[in-house]
Order: C-alpha cells, then structure tokens, then sequence
DNA sequence: CGCACCCCCTGCCGGC
DNA sequence: TGCCGGCAGGGGGTGC
C-alpha cells in the first residue's frame, strides 16, 4: 500500500515520539510476515536506543547503537502506529514495542506482506538492493534514458522497479504519467529524451506534492498517529475509470497488466 | 539475464 | 441474505 509519500509521512510522523527512546519491550505475536522473523528477534531489538529514523525508497530504517539497523518495510497494509499507553492487542498486531517513555509503537498488518529485518547497513543493502532516491540528485534525465534504452519493459514497469529508483508504486506511477503526458504502455525505449525528461521531472513533483498532502489514504493508509493522508482527492487518474478527464473531460482509461492497473486520460497522454 | 506469470495473505465489494 | 470471484498501495521465486 504505502508508496515513498506515506512511507515519508510515517517516517515523519514517528520520529518526535521515537528518536531517543530506549526499546524495553518487545512482543512477536505472529512471526509469519514476507520473512519469518528470527527467533532472536525480540531479543536483538530490546535494550537498543534508537538514534534516528531514516526512510530509503520504500524502507524505513531505525538506527540502533552498535551500527544496527532495524529495518521495516510496510507491504501493502503495514501500520505502525504510537499509542500513548498499552493497549490490548487489536487483529492482525504482530509485534508490540515497549519504549522507555512508557509509550507503545504497535505494527498492524493483515496480509502480511510486511518485513523486518535487524543488521548492519551492508546486510541492509542486500536485502533492499535499492535504486536511485526519485528526490535526489542522481535521479536525471540521463540516468533514466540510459536504463529505459537497455530494457523492452513498459515505462510504468521501469519506474515501478525499485532497483531503478526507489519508491514509486503503482498509485504514483499512473499520476506521474499523466502529469508527464505519457501513456503507461509505452515501451520505455521509444520515448524521445524530453518525455523522459518530463517524467522525471513529475515524478520529482508529485512525490513531493504528496508528501506536503501527507500522502494518500485508500482504504487502511494511516500514519504513524493514526490520521489519515488527503493526496486521494487530487488524484487525476488512479482509481478514476470512466469518470471524466480533470483537465479535458475525456473518460478516464483502465488497464490491467501482470494482474495491476494502470489508469490514463486517451487525450492527454500519448 | 530479462521478462511474464504466479504466488504470498486478508478483507472488501459487487453481482448473482 | 449469502456465497463467490475479482481486486487491492507490496515484493519474490520460477521457468522460459
């Protein structure tokens, strides 16, 4: 569920009630995520001081003492959420954290598509095996020309390819396009250096207008408080089949490849 | 190696 | 009302 704009609004929403909190506590009710947690891992976590909270692409990483990083991926309906106080354990609460504030952080996830992993930045990396930050300054032009000519995937496929740029789902995908004029369809390689360059340049933007929206509530998007993101409103395409156009009232365009959907305006984009 | 397909899991919604 | 199929923001493994 949560694309790099809610992952970053977690992140955010997190860091004043856990930066410098001493972990107590912690509770593995249901070890089976994407990765079966260890059975040490309750016992790795407890004691730890958590120095920051950083977010790459998709992941957030907890810095630990001891150059230890407590990874956490959300999956498609991963929560973590900041309880003032213990509270009975909800459905679907698989691990509870105790922190020296008294206060607890709870991670919630039906499916169970979630991750967590403990280690050192290297055993990090080569979990995640990540692309370019789509805010930074390695994500140009040249760089995504250079990998769109060596692929004969789709340009929605290339930039939903976290070993690419790290952070783009399905949801922004679909929303960059149309703010960049392209059809998701496209075979990444015929695209003329300035659609490229537009599709950068949109990815840039709308991720960071999610984020000032506090990213996009679908159904169980929530952030680190419980509150609810409001980009969902300006979504100009996704989940809008057959409703007209924002900008030329033309009936919005569903298609499903590889089981996923993309959504685009026929006149708008090419 | 690149890519298409299928799977993982639970919940919800629409149609019959 | 109840059941069933399809679909959902994620990623990974397999086999061609």
């Amino acid at each position: 569920m949560p694309e790099l704009p809610e992952v970053e609004t977690v992140r955010r929403s997190l860091e004043p009630f856990l930066v410098g909190q001493t972990i107590t506590q912690v509770e593995v009710r249901e070890p089976r995520l994407r990765r079966p947690l260890p059975s040490e891992f309750a016992g790795t976590l407890t004691g730890r001081t958590i120095r920051a909270i950083d977010r790459r692409g998709k992941y957030l990483h907890f810095q630990l003492d001891d150059q230890q990083i407590w990874l956490v991926h959300l999956g498609m309906t991963g929560q973590l959420i900041i309880e003032a106080h213990a509270v009975l354990p909800l459905a679907h609460d698989h691990v509870r954290v105790a922190l020296s504030s008294g206060q607890h952080l709870r991670y919630n996830d039906p499916r169970r598509f979630g991750l967590m992993v403990v280690g050192t930045a290297a055993e990090i990396e080569a979990v995640t095996k990540l692309g370019h930050e789509p805010l930074g300054k390695k994500f140009t032009t040249s760089y995504l020309v250079a990998t769109a000519q060596r692929t004969q995937r789709t340009i929605k496929d290339v930039l939903m390819d976290q070993r690419v740029v790290a952070g783009v789902g399905n949801i922004y995908a679909s929303e960059l396009l149309f703010r960049a004029g392209v059809r998701p369809g496209r075979v990444a390689g015929t695209l003329a250096r300035a659609e490229i360059e537009r599709i950068v340049k949109m990815t840039k933007t709308v991720l960071q207008e999610a984020i000032r929206h506090r990213g996009s509530s679908i159904s169980d998007y929530r952030d680190g408080e419980g509150k609810e993101g409001g980009f969902q409103q300006r979504f100009r395409v996704y989940d809008r089949e057959e409703e007209p156009c924002r900008t030329c009232r033309t009936a919005i365009c569903r298609e499903t490849r590889g089981g996923r959907s993309s959504f685009f305006c026929p006149t708008c984009q090419q």
